[in-house]
DNA sequence: AGGAACATTTAGATCGGTCCAAATCCGAAC
DNA sequence: GTTCGGATTTGGACCGATCTAAATGTTCCT
């Protein structure tokens, strides 16, 4: 930095070349770290770029050798805890590869979704990794996006896309959670929120009723509740339960955040989770551990779902024209006070 | 995208002037919306595009014109509810400026943070919005961004950095929720939670403080309790409040984590939070108006502080010379359950 | 007809790197 | 003293856009 050269304008390569007495295609090399380069020289320009604080230019690199460094990833809903986490774990693992997380987050929004995917193809992305908004049209993303990006899709399916797709195993989770109520001794089990409509739902629908299916017991219709996913309106359906005889004494919700409202709604109504009635939950938010009682639930390791993508996304790119592959992720049961043994009547 | 050229090779600007039978230069001022050019000409070319599918490369262009179109966001804690929501503002508003975010997340280490801003700035980003991790260091920081690229620091202070800052009034807010707590009636007020290290927790015991100062208390370095500000070390540490003759009957938290493990801490030693004792929070996350009792706390709408962020730092493009600004935006209390009168004794 | 004034278009250099093929250097082999 | 092969180095085109200054029309006066 105590070089005049490095005063308003930016330093290039070819300053750095200058400054040595080499060319500049072997500062190129240099930097790339090729073999070809003599020791000596290459600690001579080492020691240069020190010394006038070179930034090297990725844009421009991978301009010519048409090799991109960044990798989009845009995201429904950054503000739910689930999807910043997954966030950060496809950072961290691009980070490692060398890459830059190229970020547009839709917001639940299907067109402001076309438009980031539109604004964000205009920087080149090796692929994207995409966490579709509802009601998302894997039509018009592909518009979006064009034929030759790799694209992973995260969580939704889209239909017929032909791309890459990483999601929880929603059927065999709720299965675990209904077996473990089944084995606790509940007969009576009510799946409680979620919208049916959504994929994620009817997937833990169906593992549920698979389950109380293999004990030989029906499902009751009158058991099964819709809610919005939120602890507010799961709080106040928890009456819905209780609204015909014989009544539950155990409930497999939709998610974390129903499971809380739940917990929240029974008090309300003189019923104690994890001692009159038992509840479980899915995804394993932090709160899970921390809440009176302590919620069962299953775990997805957001995180570590991030990191998967980010690998899946990259492995994609050396393959491009290998079959699209569909991961599905086991989800853990983790059994917390929430989910007690039925009192006896 | 029925033309042959579309096959495999990227379309250029080039294949589009081919293809309408005009120049590159023309098809350039079309795509910059110059009025320079007819309007004849520009439909056919906007036709053009169309019919190739044709996609800008945006680095190219900054490459030439020197004019960046992406801003590098680091976080220090992405899984934190606070900055994702942050971040989401961030994006939401660079988005609608026509710029790109660059994410990068440090995980709270300063190591981190040193390599995700050199790999960020090689995308030669137009600016930098930054939430330091623990334990950042200006100079470190500085020697990474170089000293041509705008910053904007967020939420933490970054000694003599001379860059712009944003954060909140960590002061006021505390002195507010001081204030609130006397105004019930309590006269024995501690202050929980925090690494007394960090700034904004200094910030926030001296408007704590000062609050008592004003009304003629003094503070008692028994009631002053230093916790990771995580929920689980503050409920373990809960009991430090009463080891001491006189307990406190109110606590003004460090932020809502913290006082939420308070209130799970005060259950467990049979004290009822919103009853026997009063607490605040800060932050106001979601789970704060849901938990029982509602939590009383100082909202910051992270969001909004994320789209003034950008706003910040895009202003500060065109104004490279002028002299640091340092944004201290106002807190607001929301009063809910967990701030009682203090019980008759 | 000649030319000024304006509108529109364009050739060619350029941004900061990478790629390729060819040039140069050097000690060993003939 | 040449010739050869491996190790290094290099000039110059190129990636896909923008920039500059200059080239082309057109119209309209005088």
């Amino acid at each position: 930095m105590n070089d005049p050269a490095a005063r308003r304008r930016k330093i290039t390569l070819a300053d750095v070349a200058a400054g040595c007495g080499v060319s500049r295609a072997t500062v190129s090399l240099v930097l790339r770290r090729s073999p070809l380069v003599n020791a000596a020289t290459r600690a001579r320009v080492e020691a240069e770029f020190q010394r006038l604080g070179y930034v090297y230019n990725r844009s421009a690199a991978s301009l010519r050798s048409r090799r991109s460094s960044s990798v989009a990833l845009v995201i429904n809903d950054l503000s739910n805890p689930f999807f910043a986490e997954f966030a950060a774990g496809v950072d961290e693992a691009l980070a490692a590869a060398g890459y830059v997380t190229l970020l547009g987050s839709t917001g639940e929004s299907a067109e402001r979704q076309q438009a980031v995917l539109a604004s964000l193809m205009e920087h080149d992305p090796a692929g994207v990794i995409l966490s579709p908004a509802e009601g998302s049209d894997a039509r018009r993303v592909c518009q979006a996006v064009g034929a030759h990006t790799p694209v992973l899709v995260f969580n939704r399916e889209l239909a017929a896309s032909g791309w890459d797709h990483l999601g929880l195993d929603n059927r065999d989770g709720a299965r675990q959670a209904t077996e473990h109520l089944l084995a606790l001794g509940h007969t009576r089990i009510a799946f409680f929120g979620g919208h049916a409509g959504s994929s994620s739902c009817r997937q833990r629908r169906e593992g549920y009723a698979a389950a109380l299916a293999a004990a030989g017991l029906a499902v009751q219709p009158q058991w099964l509740v819709e809610t919005a996913p939120t602890r507010l309106e799961a709080a106040g359906q928890a009456g819905a339960l209780f609204a015909r005889d014989p009544a539950p004494t155990a409930a497999v919700c939709y998610n974390d955040a129903v499971a809380l409202g739940l917990m929240l709604g029974l008090l309300a109504r003189g019923r104690r989770p994890g001692v009159d009635f038992a509840v479980t939950g899915f995804d394993d938010i932090p709160e899970a551990a921390l809440s009176v009682p302590p919620l069962t639930t299953l775990a997805a390791d957001p995180r570590a779902r991030g990191r998967q993508a980010a690998a899946l996304v990259l492995a994609r790119l050396g393959q491009r024209e290998a079959i699209a592959v569909q991961t599905i992720v086991p989800v853990q049961l983790r059994v917390r006070a929430s989910s007690c043994a039925p009192g006896r009547p």
